[in-house]
DNA sequence: GCCTATAATGAAACAGATTTTCATTTTCAA
DNA sequence: TTGAAAATGAAAATCTGTTTCATTATAGGC
């Protein structure tokens, strides 16, 4: 195990993912404990080295097929890059949107959106009804900007 | 050349390639004017697979490569499609986002959002300095309501 | 604690998307 | 018109992600 810094929250993950009808193995709390600590989001390879430090024998397969049941659950989402395929993070809890630094990768999670302004004029002048919006801002967190 | 409903644009496109160094190329300008009148997002196969019904020896690479240059010219940009991967649009003009529908996935450029509140805001509780934002709505256009 | 049904794993093969290589063709400025 | 250089396209290579299947680990019943 790596330093657990939060181990109530990686209970938590367990413990849905039980109750959901998975049962718990080794290379499943390895990737849950990796994501639950990270500060940043990770692609699967990235997550399938750091795993193997953990437990040399795990699959790269494995953290796929985890990653999926983990997104199934809503315990993690995707992140998309502006060049190419996602990575993974730890999800937002409730209506929280994401803040990304452009140069580390630190995520920092936030609310406090009120789009319904915007939603209603866009609805009216376009014709759509509107069902989701995506919102992400970038910048660069307090340790980046020296 | 297909109906060319927008020759203005598509002239304007090619410019901008030739002013920047590219050579102006059948392949280029079938591209090209496909882009210029898709009212929805395309992917590189998609574009490769009614690119060649004007030109039918294009090459796939070629596709690719075509994508490539408008995006670094800012002309085209990437959606990123829930699932996988993206898919191809004309970019947005000036400060404008995109609002898709989730049925047809028929596009709709929109203006006119003002987050200044949410981003000082978002700022000042994180420490972050913001440096972009990136909005996307997603909904049902008037056509797949019914 | 031991046993067993079955879920989970990982190696290998497969599939799909994108990139690289390289010989040939096309563009465009002279 | 000509030729240097850029662009093209076929084929091979690379990278991601998925499927298959024999083996292993888990959880629940004893
Ligand atoms: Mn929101
Ligand atoms: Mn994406
Ligand atoms: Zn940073
Ligand atoms: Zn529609």
């Amino acid at each position: 195990m790596s330093e657990n810094t939060d181990p109530t929250l990686t209970d938590q993950w367990l413990a849905q993912l039980q109750t959901s009808g998975y049962r718990l193995t080794q290379p499943l709390r390895v990737i849950v404990d990796i994501l639950v600590n990270s500060p940043r989001a990770l692609g699967p390879v990235e997550l399938y080295d750091l795993g193997r430090k953990e437990y040399p024998r795990l699959g790269l397969v494995t953290v796929y097929r985890t990653l999926d049941k983990l997104e199934e659950l809503g315990l993690v989402q995707r992140v998309h890059q502006i060049g190419g395929c996602h990575m993974y993070l730890r999800a937002t809890q409730g209506h929280e949107h994401l803040l990304l630094c452009t140069r580390c990768g630190q995520v920092c999670y936030f609310k406090g959106d009120d789009l319904s302004a915007l939603f209603n004029a866009t609805a009216e002048a376009s014709g759509f009804v509107i069902q989701e919006h995506w919102l992400q801002l970038y910048g660069l967190c307090a340790n980046c900007q020296s």
